[in-house]
DNA sequence: CTGTTAGCGCATTCAC
DNA sequence: GTGAATGCGCTAACAG
């Protein structure tokens, strides 16, 4: 049995009240008062039950961030970013992993609306469907801030960052270095992201004047990776390949660049690789890989911060929207 | 305001015991009043509030998972493996990070004592000091299950990879391939698995009667990742630089394949780089790197089912130890 | 300054 | 088969 207030009254002999504020350290209680109090739950090891309180105030000091997977750098350097403004505001984060399977999603959203939580940040799973799961959450009146993988029609917060420019500026690069016959790869028809990524693909081949070729828009959406893997290497293999490919994600960038090596492609005289990847990754490589990299970090702290400020000011930033920037990072070789 | 027990209670005009039994489908209770009472749920949208049910049931559903980090792909599938557990059981997982800074995590296990969360499981953070922080934690009756990371003199299950065989095994296969002058990268002098990998790494010498040189045994602990590249650049700028680098953990791993990209070494001709890495950084490197190779969902899975069967069937498992095997695997080379 | 009282939402006796 | 009462641990009026 762990002990309690009432057991610290009930030692001291004094009412259950004045212990609460005592811990709390109440203006209305006497100094002496607190040092007993104090003293008495030191000796104890006292330790206030969070969810009994959590009961009375109705704040739980715990949010959901709500991913899809946790292999990608991305999503690990996100988490980085919301854990550290958590920590600070004292809360705690907890995890759930959809997997991309929306199934999963809606189950844990369903959950959530129970009250578990304070609020969510959430990056959708892929997939088909509509967004009843996060409409029924928000009736609840759970805020919740989207991060890069975000539904537009819903309203609530979003942090993103450039997709459509930098889909552009990496496709750009690629023809300005001379690549002809361009492919993207994606991993979804459905994400927001990777449609404004591909739009900017699309938008460069029309400023620059060069024609699309439909076959080279490879999505790479099959849970079973052995098979992107060859979906990508019969692009690789046809007659007019492509020699430049854009990677709209880190999981088909190295995907891509595996594909290369196995079909002993030369990088980047044969086929030159530009995607969305973490620095770390990119560092690597070689030769050296040109990416483009998102703020992570940046944006789990942002977006939790925008939650935050969501929770203690109750303020409604459902049309709030925070748009970071990407960098196109090339790197000298080495070679 | 939420819908509760009582507004359904009210509604029907029934008592809050009898809906609770109800929508806890309680065997006395008929099926035609379960009828109403799960209409009338289901109509106003009904959740149990976890946290006051909790109270009286003294379970949380959440379980804490305290790791230094996750930018590494260890954790990160460590993660996934733990959650994949925790969703089957419908628990919660609460991550916490302690920067592998020791104040942190004391913090972070002081907060923990509370009851926020039914057990955890950890992997600790690197850095001198005792393990009260731990005791006070299981003092209180919080289960407790270490992975990898984990501390000897705990009493508290634990599951690790075959570390000291693993450092002998990579030792060995660098010697057996010709590497005359090893290295040992580690990042800590204190934690368990890194002093016996390094054990591992001094007997592999002893066996094959080849000489230790102190120099080459070097501690990348520093924060500042710069500097931590300058001491290994150090290092393969000897007269005498090793012809062979064992990494004792991804983060070096990958360091000392930087530093060669930086100082123009030839791999594996000037040095044979082999250390513990995850396979798909393995796969992107080229030359491929021989990588020792954690189960590391695996471990997150086990070390989880460990932790729920002491839940469950408050069965002690203190004295529970896993060993898994880690894998050494060779990659061909493609160029 | 301190104590009494009344819940927070739910689950569990124990009557009826 | 159902309901009234009690309490989980804590907080917040409201008295005194």
């Amino acid at each position: 049995m762990n002990v309690t207030i009432k057991k610290i009254a009930d030692e001291l002999q004094i009412a259950v009240s004045t212990v609460s504020k005592a811990l709390r350290d109440s203006y209305e209680i006497s100094a002496e008062t607190k040092q007993k109090v104090l003293e008495c739950a030191k000796r104890h090891d006292y330790t206030p039950n969070p969810y009994a309180s959590s009961l009375k105030r109705r704040i739980t000091a715990n949010i959901a961030v709500v991913l899809p997977e946790v292999a990608d750098s991305f999503f690990s350097a996100a988490i980085n970013g919301i854990e550290s403004v958590a920590y600070e505001k004292k809360y705690h984060v907890v995890v759930y992993l959809t997997h991309d399977r929306k199934d999963r999603e809606h189950s844990i959203l369903h959950d959530l609306r129970s009250g578990r939580v304070d609020g969510v940040l959430m990056s959708v799973a892929d997939g088909p469907g509509g967004s009843e799961h996060i409409n029924d959450l928000a009736n609840k009146g759970v805020p919740l801030v989207f991060f890069d993988r975000i539904i537009e029609d819903v309203r609530a917060a979003k942090v993103v960052t450039d997709d459509y420019d930098s889909g552009f500026k990496a496709t750009e690069h690629l023809i300005k270095k001379g690549s002809t016959r361009l492919s993207f790869l994606s991993i979804s028809k459905s994400l927001t992201i990777l449609d404004l990524r591909l739009r900017g693909f699309l938008k460069a081949h029309e400023v620059y004047g060069l024609p699309v070729n439909k076959e080279m828009i490879v999505h790479c959406d099959d849970n079973d990776e052995a098979n992107n893997f060859e979906r990508v290497k019969k692009l690789l293999e046809l007659k007019d390949r492509p020699n430049g490919i854009v990677g709209s994600v880190e999981k088909v960038t190295t995907l891509a660049y595996s594909v290369c090596r196995d079909l002993k492609l030369k990088i980047p005289e044969d086929v030159r690789i530009l995607g969305f990847a973490h620095l770390q990754i990119a560092a690597l490589l070689d030769p050296p890989l040109t990416t483009v990299t998102q703020p992570a970090f940046e944006m789990g702290k942002a977006a939790a911060t925008i939650l935050f400020k969501t929770l203690e000011k109750k303020i409604d930033s459902r049309s709030e929207r925070l748009v970071l920037q990407s960098e196109l990072i090339e790197r000298a070789s080495t070679r």
